[in-house]
DNA sequence: AGCACA
């Protein structure tokens, strides 16, 4: 066998082909990328980007075989390398004389986004905890879920594919906070390409798929139980019936909760309407109400078993109240109507920011705006300002989450950052009071 | 830094 015909291709001897191949890109070129740098030598009429293993490689293919040739030439002689982003780009003839099947659906950029979510525990990623992070995007249209043979996927529908881009690029190949996920859940990574959809047919609001341009769907029968409420996880188990109310107890309350501080903890996942807080069973029990149950079950979940301070204090058990909208009769330090003006707060703190907790808690909430921790003599405070209800458009600008690769912190406790006193719990770091994503940093 | 596809 002569080792004639299968030699590597790694040579200055390929011959000449209108398309090139580029190596080294910067993660996730775009095409537009690639038709300004062939642009000066040609007519670029065809380009592949995200090829390969690592999703930097990519194709050029010009009209004319001599402007291939004029841009491997100018090139080969140039003392500036080609670039993108400033990124060396690596250039050759390529081996094929054509770009052929240039687009699949995941190189069309489109409104709904294909989201393979991996990790052992990918299934037990709820839909809510999913809308509540492509939520800080844009307004999410419908999810619905699946299992294949890539795992547990699902497909997330915004209005347009500039949001749907903004979304990618922001959550591709990061991983859930771990504060939105339950303890015992682990590392959840997103991968994420642009699904060929456009519209998605969502029948039934279920544990599987949402549509939420649709408040009157019918709620899937297999999700629902006697209160006509859905009543089924993701993973099949029942649920008590979701409410905007929840049911808080505290356990191990070694330090004072107030009930600024519930509602600084509460508040991160949207607007609080009312707190009601009481003895119970000699503990100390509230119950919180939010405009809707969406929110209410976001709180929920990245709430439960947390502990407000380090060290186990404090620690929190919530449960749906069967309540939906609670009477609170009267302003004081024990219940508050957050959505009345102006009622007299009797026997209260004047201010938010009154002496321990609030202080204790403000050093490790970085870069919030800081509506929350004005202070305020009314009873009223500002509307959260980050889109965390399921209705709020967010902010395009700066993604409330932090994604990160690395779970980044122990569940239930935040480093110590605070020069006093016990810290606040890492899911009391209000997704919305973190440091903004910064985009377009070198990956 | 080394040739792709749903």
């Amino acid at each position: 066998m002569a080792s004639v015909s299968s030699q590597p291709q790694f040579r200055y001897t390929q011959p000449p082909s209108k398309v090139l191949h580029l190596r080294n890109l910067p993660w996730e070129c775009t095409e537009e990328e690639l038709i300004e740098l062939g642009k000066p030598f040609g007519k670029v009429v065809n380009t592949k980007c995200n090829v390969g293993a690592n999703r930097n490689q990519a194709f050029i293919e010009f009209a004319d075989l001599n402007q291939a040739i004029a841009m491997i030439s100018y090139y080969a002689s140039s003392s500036e390398p080609a670039q993108v982003r400033g990124k060396t780009v690596y250039l050759q003839y390529s081996n094929r004389q054509e770009i052929v099947n240039n687009k699949t659906a995941a190189d069309v950029a489109g409104n709904v986004l294909l989201v393979t979510i991996e990790g052992d525990d990918a299934r037990l990623v709820s839909i809510d905890v999913l809308h509540l992070v492509f939520s800080a995007f844009g307004f999410v249209h419908k999810i619905t879920t699946f299992e294949k043979t890539a795992g547990f996927q699902a497909l997330v529908q915004f209005s347009d594919a500039e949001t749907a881009t903004s979304a990618k690029t922001a959550l591709d190949s990061r991983s859930i906070p771990r504060y939105l996920l339950p303890d015992h859940v682990g590392p959840c990574t997103l991968r994420i390409t642009y699904s060929g959809h456009t519209d998605l047919s969502v029948k039934f609001q279920s544990h599987r798929s949402r549509d939420y341009t649709n408040p009157y769907l019918p709620v899937a029968p297999s999700a629902i139980d006697g209160s006509g409420q859905i009543s089924v996880g993701m993973d099949g188990k029942k649920l008590e019936p979701e409410s905007n109310v929840l049911l808080a107890s505290i356990e191990n309350m070694q330090y004072a909760v107030t009930l600024d501080v519930l509602h600084m903890v509460f508040s991160a996942f949207g607007p609080v309407q009312k707190i009601a807080m009481f003895d119970k069973n000699g503990g100390v029990q509230a119950l919180i109400q939010y405009p809707d149950v969406q929110t209410a079950v976001v709180a929920k979940e990245a709430l439960e078993g947390h502990c407000i301070y380090d060290g186990g204090f404090c620690k929190l058990h919530i449960s749906y109240s069967r309540h939906t909208d609670l009477s609170i009769k009267i302003n004081n330090d024990r219940s508050r109507d957050y959505t009345i003006p102006n009622i007299p707060i009797v026997n209260s703190q004047p201010s938010i920011l009154g002496q321990q907790p609030v202080q204790m808690i403000a050093p490790a909430v970085p870069q919030y705006n800081g509506a929350q921790f004005a202070p305020t003599d009314q009873a009223v405070m500002p509307q959260p300002s980050a889109g965390w209800g399921p209705t709020v458009p967010a902010v395009p600008q700066s993604v409330p989450l932090q994604m990160h690769n690395q779970p980044y912190m122990p569940p239930g406790t935040l480093p110590q950052p605070s020069q006093m006193g016990p810290g606040m719990m890492q899911s009391g770091a209000p997704p919305a009071t973190l440091p903004p994503y910064h985009r377009g940093h070198v990956q």
